[in-house]
DNA sequence: GATGAATGAGTATTCATTCAT
DNA sequence: GATGAATGAATACTCATTCAT
């Protein structure tokens, strides 16, 4: 956990050390992240860092669990549309979420997903729980799912969880490489409407693969949809 | 790619080198893993790697290139049991392979997930095309699997290759936590045939999944199996 | 010296801020010990230190005569058993109360001590007058005690006053891993009457050496003893 | 212990290396001593401190080796006198020898009175015994004369060992101050003889006392001396 | 062709001190 | 009078790379 001393901070500097530190955390491995690069950028003293954190793994496991935060908040602003979905529903909505934060704050979801591949000790140092939490998370939907009759019995929940982690940790990465191979256009926000009609489309797909793969009765499912 | 002086080496010389180099590039990322340590364990002078290799980037992506050709050496050992068989017949064979080659040889394997992973400048210094040629291929092979009738014609051939790959550059990591939670009894390589059985039926579960989720008759596909 | 703030705090947080500063200066050399340790555990700000004394060395030298100071006021406590004893009942009982105050006060102690192996920069710049006074006085104590007839007179005071500061100085440490080899049972304080009776009586035949060493008659001053 | 590559330097720059090494932990407690101001001094790169030695320890270890070795040595180029003297006698010029050589070489010598205080985590890691083998010799000494009667049978031999120690370590530092109060003088090595003869006969006197301290009949010793 | 010493910039971290609030 | 954030030089140590032998 930060220091006070790091919150006494004014907003300004802090919320733009947040974003290089950031922005370091998400383009390279925790061992390769440097803070020396952080605070040359910043514009600050080496040792200020040190009055704000405890020391480098501090500042990461702090810039994770303000991700993990951003992401939620981000998916929380909008409300659920419907209370009584089935979880292919439910996935197909929270998926959306979660892609349309990773579209909207690369850097922040890059990060994240950087962290599920740390080295275990860094990792067990980390107050949330992030990444064992996604799986046990799916596994509980998919149970509750077979229980409320929309997936099969033969399903092994732990099977269909890592089948909903794996194409969700590469989602956002493959969408935008889908719908927009060249990224300087990206990079400029051009179209970015098409953009995400395309990706939206083929996200669309990947559900319905993942909803036939393990749906009771596939071919009525598909009606439910959106 | 290395100098002709590498090649010059004494096979067991040079066979050594690139074990360790592997596990040093396979525990660590591209930044932090250390050409120090490697000639330390080799017993060879630093130097020496000079005369091998240009720098880090040359031997780092001359192990990546092995790491490619070791796996498909592997895969192609063992023939492809029928001629005629569909997409789905045809990736389970292959996923088999390819998890079968990550627990024979899971440091390379290792070393070939993380360079997925590797920075964009490194990656685009490599000679073989590993990650695009995995999606290039699952693209390939479905659009034929489309044409031969097995797949849906309103499945995305580029999309079935994301969901193929994401699922497979996690398959080897999920089915050794899921068939052993206890690490060290693994290690312990007890009850081998057991946990293998054990993988297999998920792997089994997890291809029938991607089956049912794009097949033209979903079904009866399943008949079909093993 | 202290600035005139310094004397304004209320006696509690001074005394608290002493204690603290000279556990830190008795367990590390002037140049490892750590201003920020002290604030740290005393819960003052850092800025504060400065409001008080100039710098580090300031707050050190303030320690050292503090030191002295409390070493002389312990001694001062009981008063000399009997004012016409000659040197070696004298010193015996000085050094007894010295050895006292050791045990009583380690921290304390070891401060002064360290402060004798103090580089010289740091030194001159003491106040007080510590080692150089501890010679004089040593000095002139056998002086006297030539002129009283109770030490030979072919003994070169100064060279007299070597042998007693040398004892002198790592008498305590001496006294204690000797009455007592194993440090835990001593942190305990099991025992520690035992432990000061055998103390003593190494303490004595130490005096006794001296004795023989330096006096007119030694075969005849071991009656007067104790 | 130093690497290879050390042992493979130029003697000229080793031996530099070396001297200001020396000068450096001599002058400064192990914590407080500097890497940088020894290869600044020097002139060489900091990392190539690190090609001759593990770390800091190491090369302060090997300092300390070096020292008990030059002491030996030339403790050893003038032979015993006597083989049958007794106690007083051998200690007398063994401490000749000792101050001999700490008044030769003042740096080294400092550098090995200092080992003797510094913190047990370091000193642990000595190759040697150093100090403990002071004490421990010592008592081996007193025991010996106490069995050839030329020391009393109620002298403790641990006793007697502090002493001993207690002078011997704080031996020269006296010497040095008494036999030439200017330092500067010193320095600049004039009337070197003159100032051994004024050390030697403060020498000759504090032996004189130790020995009337624990001797049997010391009257009658005195004649022996010399 | 091999060596391995030398280099100097790089790393995280700690420090005493300053000064605006 | 107290605070505590900011500073930048200091620390030990690691690194990839070069180059004379």
């Amino acid at each position: 956990m930060p220091k006070q001393t790091f919150f006494n901070l004014p907003p300004d500097k802090r919320d733009q050390l947040i974003a290089l530190a950031m922005n370091e955390f998400a383009d390279n491995d925790y061992e390769s992240a440097s803070l020396s690069r952080i605070v040359a950028r910043a514009g600050i003293a080496k040792g200020s860092v040190y009055q704000y954190f405890d020391d480098k793994a501090d500042l990461y496991l702090y810039l994770v669990e303000l991700a993990r935060q951003r992401k939620s908040e981000f998916m929380a602003q909008r409300p659920m549309p419907n209370r009584g979905m089935d979880l292919f529903a439910y996935l197909r909505w929270q998926m959306e979420q979660s892609v349309g934060f990773d579209l909207t704050d690369p850097q922040v979801a890059k990060l994240g997903y950087r962290f599920m591949r740390a080295p275990q000790p860094i990792k067990s140092r980390a107050i949330g729980q992030a990444q064992a939490d996604a799986h046990a998370y799916f596994v509980k939907l998919t149970q509750q799912a077979i229980r409320q009759g929309s997936v099969r019995k033969d399903v092994d929940p732990r099977i269909a969880a890592f089948m909903f982690s794996a194409v969700f940790t590469q989602l956002a990465d493959f969408l935008m490489a889908y719908a927009e191979p060249d990224p300087a256009a990206l990079a400029q926000g051009r179209r970015r409407a098409a953009l995400k009609k395309k990706a939206m489309r083929a996200f669309d797909q990947i559900m319905t693969m993942l909803e036939r793969g393990m749906a009771v009765a596939p071919a009525q499912r598909k009606k439910e949809r959106r």
